[in-house]
DNA sequence: ATGAAAGCGCTAACAG
DNA sequence: CTGTTAGCGCTTTCAT
């Protein structure tokens, strides 16, 4: 019961043409085929009154394109990627894709099935956030040719096209504000490790310390994941701790939130007690109990970009020469950073 | 180029025979076809040496059925609407099912081609929380018996299967609590107006004034839409009034966050200044700079229950009797509402 | 226990 | 100016 199949054969059996020429009017091809005004007429007039909508899956088989687009992420809920997901999903839309998501938890072995279903599903090419462990399933893609773009994270060894931000010199450049600040204790809340945009996080967080002959506790790099949860345990440890941070640099939006509960809970106040700028800035950023100092990303720009090199790459056919871009962030100034009386005697703004 | 190319056509040339065993084998229809073991062990080494995999296309095409869902938003970046896809997906992917996710940009234009281009797509059922002024599109899929369920987002006029949140209650519950706390000029700032959610929450906010025979200024229902710059707007108008309201009904989480925006800039300090009470709890809430009393929705419930709906409609084959399924919602306490003490003679809890 | 053939709906090569 | 034919990769009916 359930379908309409409107065919082009059923409107050429109906107009007694072949479905060769009805193929050729709906696909604007009359011109070139000389197609007589009547039958054009005929056949327009026919399509349209039975609403005759092609058949993408035939058409996908036959061309061997299906104008989708696969996406991979490791958390749609996370503000974070679902901002950046909104672009995805426009630009794509605009150049005639759809966008087949799926989510893949932060687990690499999820991560494998889909994207083994996503070529199962003949995809024209492939967006992904990969969670950033493993390389070598997407390696295998890469050697079958099919374009791909990976979003957020890289893999310096994997000569594979990206757009990111300059995670790098983010972390620097909020990092050197803080020692500028008068902060020597210094909390690094990572990510998950290991991961590209953590990694460069935490060497901008090193390099600060370097740059200012300031050497680096390693008690006060914590932390493996992304969540909220990971915020929230490790700044709990850290204040436990004997000698405990006047300053944290959280690595991402939720353990900033994660961090933000557990410092209330201590019954401490940001950014009195202990100072604090975070990765990743969200609408809400500027209204936390205290607003927050934070890292702000170009979240469309970063969208619109894949698609872009993506589509370039579907369409002209060819391998891009890999290149990977790197955006560049901005520190946004509030109130979650306080100089550090303690031993703060270099003034500063 | 760009191809892999291992067909059960390849795999049965190979072995000598016919892509008919090879198909029946690969699907675990040996038994019932009485295949013999050496050509069943045959067939699955060849096809696992050359790992093969299935196209879906060709599968979708013959079988008509794809596996995959149809998933229309009005905003995927909206942190309500990403929450929800997370377990919309997620449950698919147990299930099964892949997402075509596509954002209607609260613009019913977009939104019918996104229906069509769907329908083209041979996907086997829809999910989709639609913009909500209009139904004639969506009456026309319903016709067609292609399976569907609305989410959030309902028609009363319409005969489609949906689940949503009670609205109407948990705006009751919170508009009482605002009056019950001495309030009487109790602003409410709405969303996309004729909108189901819309509508229901605002005739719970009129409700609540007619339980305590309050009337309703109808000065204090404006607004427009669920985004931020909506609910900054009218915040800024409402505070200018001549007879200003002392508390506000926020209909959605970005609508707050712009009313949070607008009172701080006005100099003004919740709860002490005016009180405030959101619909839509978020990570977030409690750590802002005034913890937010909202109106808690079980996303991860609603999205799990309307996948559910709906494969149970794809794979019983049959048109689901289509019923409505309400949530309760929660109202989270916080500190965004004060005792108006103008007038706040009755003592409460 | 296995295969040949038809067909899902479409496009393209070749033919006139 | 139009049609015939083949084929994309798969499943299923009907035969044997």
């Amino acid at each position: 019961m359930r379908s309409s199949n409107v065919t082009l054969k059923s409107i050429a059996d109906r107009l007694n043409v072949s479905v060769t020429t009805v193929s050729r009017v709906l696909n604007g091809k009359s011109d070139r085929y000389r197609i007589s005004k009547e039958t054009q007429e005929l056949i327009n007039t026919a399509a349209k009154e039975l609403s005759y909508s092609p058949n993408q899956l035939a058409r996908g088989l036959r061309l061997k394109r299906t104008n989708t687009i696969g996406y991979i992420i490791p958390d749609i809920s996370n503000p974070f990627f679902s901002s950046i997901a909104k672009n995805v999903e426009k630009s794509a839309r605009k150049l005639g894709y759809s966008i087949l998501l799926c989510d893949s938890e932060e687990d690499t072995k999820i991560e494998e099935n889909l994207l083994q279903l996503m070529i199962d599903r003949k995809v024209d090419g492939l967006i992904i956030s990969p969670v950033g462990l493993e390389v070598n399933h997407l390696r295998r893609i890469a050697q079958k040719n099919i374009p791909i773009v990976l979003l957020d994270r890289y893999f310096p060894e994997l000569n594979l096209p990206f757009v990111t931000s300059d995670n790098y010199k983010g972390a620097l450049e909020a990092v050197n504000m803080l020692i500028e600040h008068g902060h020597k204790r210094i909390a690094c809340i990572q990510g998950l490790v290991n991961t590209s945009p953590n990694n460069d996080r935490v060497r901008g967080y090193i390099d600060a310390h370097k740059t200012h002959e300031l050497s680096v506790d390693k008690k006060l790099i914590v932390g493996d994941s992304f969540g909220e949860e990971n915020g929230y345990i490790e700044t709990k440890l850290l204040l436990k701790q004997d000698d405990p941070p006047t300053a944290l640099f959280a690595v991402s939006n939720l353990i900033s939130l994660g961090a933000i509960r557990a410092i209330s809970e201590e019954g401490l106040k940001i950014p009195d007690d202990i100072s604090m700028v975070s990765f990743d800035d969200q609408p809400y950023s500027r209204f936390l109990s205290t607003p927050m100092t934070t890292v702000s990303q170009q979240n469309s720009q970063i969208g619109q970009i894949a698609i872009k090199l993506l589509i370039d790459q579907i369409e002209s056919n060819r391998q891009l020469e890999p290149k990977g871009i790197f955006l560049p962030t901005r520190l946004i100034s509030r109130d979650s950073v306080k100089r550090n009386i303690n031993l703060g005697i270099k003034a500063i703004g």
